[in-house]
DNA sequence: AATGGGACCTGCGCGC
DNA sequence: TGCGCGCAGGTCCCAT
């Protein structure tokens, strides 16, 4: 479940090690990876291109090549980038021109590589929501105003604010005492000021840990990501909360599991 | 219009 | 020991 810190974390990962190299070859194990174009097009369009510029918009990466093309990768819940790779496990493997292989792995297939003419005209990019340290206070007040959905389904509609997944939503409720089923608009100035301050600094700390690695979530050289130390609710079912002692409350919410403090989380 | 649930997938862990 | 089942969650799509 990469979200906003993970990809984060695997685009500053990818930009110190192919950043101006050369894909001389790529080999397409699975092409249901491969949304568009056609996996063999997808191939072609992609050999001999060389990497101008890595950027992360939300949870999605875009490597922009020397053709005007980019490469534009949603890893979903079980996509890796791993580096140097060569392994079984590849679904696309990419030579570059010193002979390193990067391997893009996927073990539930939803994933999505695109090689696209314009990144920016791509309906799901154009349609994201802000970055969360884009936003300021005020706009966020504005945002929440009249939003009726529960605050965590909101947290996580990526046309709304983009980058934030199951897991720090989670996070981000318990750190600003936020019950995840409130509707959005009864939040309070102060709890909407200090949701978007907890947003910014949850996310903030994760990225300087490396991002949360919890099922797939691997950085590119195969190291975990450090920040799941700093979880206090997610995955915590039943458990004492770290604050109170009270066993921490599993619901789902949105089809999701959600977990929070009801003696914490007003 | 907003909300909810199923579909897409695979591997793991659990209970019998 | 082995098998079947539920579960994990990002996003799309459809029904209500």
């Amino acid at each position: 479940m990469p979200e906003l810190p993970e990809v984060e974390t695997i685009k500053r990962d990818l930009e110190k090690i192919i950043l101006g190299k050369k894909i001389i070859e790529v080999r397409v194990n699975n092409p249901r990876v491969i949304r568009e174009p056609q996996a063999l097009k997808f191939k072609q369009g992609l050999e001999g291109q060389t990497v101008k510029n890595v950027l992360r918009r939300a949870k999605v990466l875009i490597l922009e090549l020397s053709s005007g093309k980019s490469l534009v990768i949603h890893l979903k819940m079980t996509g890796q980038l791993v580096y140097p790779g060569g392994g079984d496990k590849s679904r696309v493997a990419f030579k570059f021109s010193d002979g390193k292989i990067l391997d893009f792995n996927d073990q539930r297939l939803f994933a999505e590589l695109r090689l696209l003419n314009d990144w920016r005209a791509f309906k799901f990019i154009r349609e994201l929501g802000p970055e969360p340290f884009e936003i300021t206070p005020e706009k966020f007040k504005v945002m929440l105003a009249s939003k009726k959905s529960k605050i965590k389904s909101l947290l996580l509609d990526q046309t709304f604010i983009s980058g934030i997944g199951n897991l720090y939503a989670a996070e981000v409720l318990f750190r600003a005492k936020i019950n995840p089923l409130r509707p959005a608009n009864s939040l309070s100035d102060k709890e909407k000021g200090l949701l978007l301050q907890q947003i910014q600094e949850v996310l903030k700390e994760a990225i300087k840990s490396g991002g949360s690695s919890i099922d797939d979530y691997v950085r590119l050289s195969g190291e975990k990501g450090d920040y799941v130390r700093h979880h206090r609710v997610y995955g915590r079912q039943a458990k004492p909360c770290l604050v109170c002692k009270t066993p921490i409350t599993r619901t789902v919410v949105g089809g999701r599991g959600t977990f929070f403090c009801s003696q914490c989380q007003k």
